[in-house]
DNA sequence: GTAATAATTCTCAAAATGAGCATAAATGGA
DNA sequence: TCCATTTATGCTCATTTTGAGAATTATTAC
């Protein structure tokens, strides 16, 4: 009899705490192991009439939490992905990106915020390059010389080059999923081992003996779909007005500053920025002031909803985040 | 007992032959009522190993194409999408987008080429707003009017801004789908008849009597994934060099322009089309000229496929084509 | 030859960008 | 009280990018 079909929705819900992006996550269960899982639920072909829908039911079930602003991500569907418990359902998984802000978790629930940085730490150069993206170097300059032939070298040394940045190539903030990807088939993460453990599949070009592994991993292929989020979301930030969806409903331009750094991980020229967002007519002041920055004290601004209904609704990417030409 | 799923893989493949996008349709048959489809089939979860691969094997199957660029697009699963011919089982589509270079489909097979502003004639806007628009603003007001309350009319008003463009909202060419949704919702394209027959529940706010409709349907919802798909695609020509997909090995600049404007629906500026494919260093001349072109000949270029491998993977939107800030 | 048609090269003003300096308004000591 | 410190905010300036178009060149059709 042919295999059964089950769709497995799938949440990857953001939110910033002070200059952290974190993700919600629940326990991971015996069977799907790992460190924590995305909030997820099969849908239920009866009850949920949309997607979407059956998402929301779910994480709300699982963590108590509505999401305000929900897009949907990617659709994975490799056969080797997941396997339903019976071990007979081939199971695909459609990905969304929620959005939230700073807020807790009903207790009652077992969700817990989790850092997306601790998942993925070499996609954060706030402070310049993490000293752990000298050892990813090292370990793919590793596999890139263990190729079978020239031919195998030259391609996996491009591969590193255009993900990882080179001297010719510049570091994309965007190509996180490939990134990650790299990762995975250079056997530097640990669901490399986990996914060929469970295949008895030697797989080739995963150095089996030494077992590097970078970041935190989540249960299944969680990571990948946090590594495709993190990537969207840094591609959206520029030319939509997202990031107020993280933001209070009022903010300073500092904070919003740090938010949007929080997540491209990278730095940001202060005072274009502000040039940028104030230009854009992003934000509007509220006269009020928020006293307890250290310093001066900063005006408090909101966001004018307004420009949603204006042009083409922009973002607050600044140019040097813009796709380079 | 649950009712079942089928999860149908779909593919958008686009050309451009001349200066019109084209998609490859195959004939719709009885139970997929429409002037054509999109190729798909189911995903056959014990012989395709990836989705793709079973999107591909479909394609091949009722096209005899194989596809050199693919990508996924979307994953449509509200319920009342589609259903299985018999009716019980609740159908999942995951569309793709293709790109492929004008070709002939073998004679075997069925499939055609279909124009993609036939189906979204709205869409072109090559030689200035094109008449249909007129007739559809005016059937828009009328929606508009017929709002119940003061409130619902203010929302009516300021989806069409939004979508199509107003005083202060300018033309954004990428919400293609938002203004086929627009245009659904309002009773404006056959399908939303189509579907209301299928339900027989009557809906709010589509007019029943006067059956305007504007564009050629495709079955079922394939239109609206066809919209999916110019949206994407005109968004990411402007981050990705992906017209090179579209065009033969070598071209002329003019061609290449030409290819770019049928697909975004706008007239670019040649002197700054051209300078902005030499310095983003996408092309490189072959010295060879092409000489039919009805004035001085012109030389013929290649992509720069080293491009891929360097800074962040440029496209060729122009600057006014860039998301508007 | 001459007109017509395109390709190709240049120019130029206006706007956007990238960097940094200068000033303002708070705080916490000395 | 005055000063160092800290952050917010304002402003400048050289450099690029952009938008638009004029000028020049190479063909073909009469």
């Amino acid at each position: 009899m042919a295999r059964a079909l089950t769709i497995g929705l799938h949440a990857t819900i953001v939110a910033v705490t002070g200059e952290d992006p974190r993700i919600l996550t629940v326990p991971g269960d015996a069977g799907v192991r790992g460190n924590g899982a995305l909030p997820f639920g099969p849908l239920d072909p009866d009850r949920h009439r949309t997607l979407e829908l059956g998402l929301r039911a779910w994480v709300h079930e699982q963590t108590g939490m509505a999401l305000p602003y929900v897009e949907q991500l990617y659709t994975f569907g490799d056969r080797d992905r997941a396997l339903a418990s019976d071990g007979r359902a081939r199971v695909i998984a459609v990905a969304y990106l929620a959005l939230v802000r700073e807020r807790q978790v009903a207790g009652e629930h077992a969700a817990s915020w989790r850092g997306v940085y601790e998942c993925l730490p070499w996609e954060d150069r706030r402070d310049g390059e993490p000293e752990i993206l000298t050892r990813i170097r090292q370990a793919l300059a590793e596999w890139v010389s263990t190729g079978d032939d020239e031919l195998s070298r030259r391609e996996r040394r491009g591969r590193v080059a255009i993900t990882f940045g080179s001297v010719t190539a510049s570091w994309d903030n965007e190509r996180v999923l490939e990134r990650y990807e790299l990762l995975y088939e250079a056997g530097l993460v640990p669901e490399s081992f986990r996914d060929l453990d469970r295949s008895m599949a030697p797989r080739r070009g995963v150095a089996r003996k030494r077992r590097v592994a970078f970041g935190v991993p989540l249960a299944l292929d969680h990571r990948r779909i946090l590594a495709t989020a993190l990537g969207r979301l840094r591609g959206k930030l520029k030319y939509r007005p997202l990031v107020f969806e993280l933001v209070p409903d009022t903010f300073t331009l500092l904070k919003l500053q740090r938010t949007v750094e929080s997540l491209v991980g990278l730095r940001l020229h202060k005072q274009n920025f502000r040039r940028l967002v104030e230009r854009g007519a992003l934000v509007e002041g509220t006269g009020r002031l928020e006293s307890d920055t250290g310093g001066r004290p900063a005006e408090l601004f909101r966001f004018r909803r307004e420009v949603l209904h204006e042009r083409p609704a922009p973002g607050v990417g600044l140019p040097e985040l813009r796709a380079a030409r």
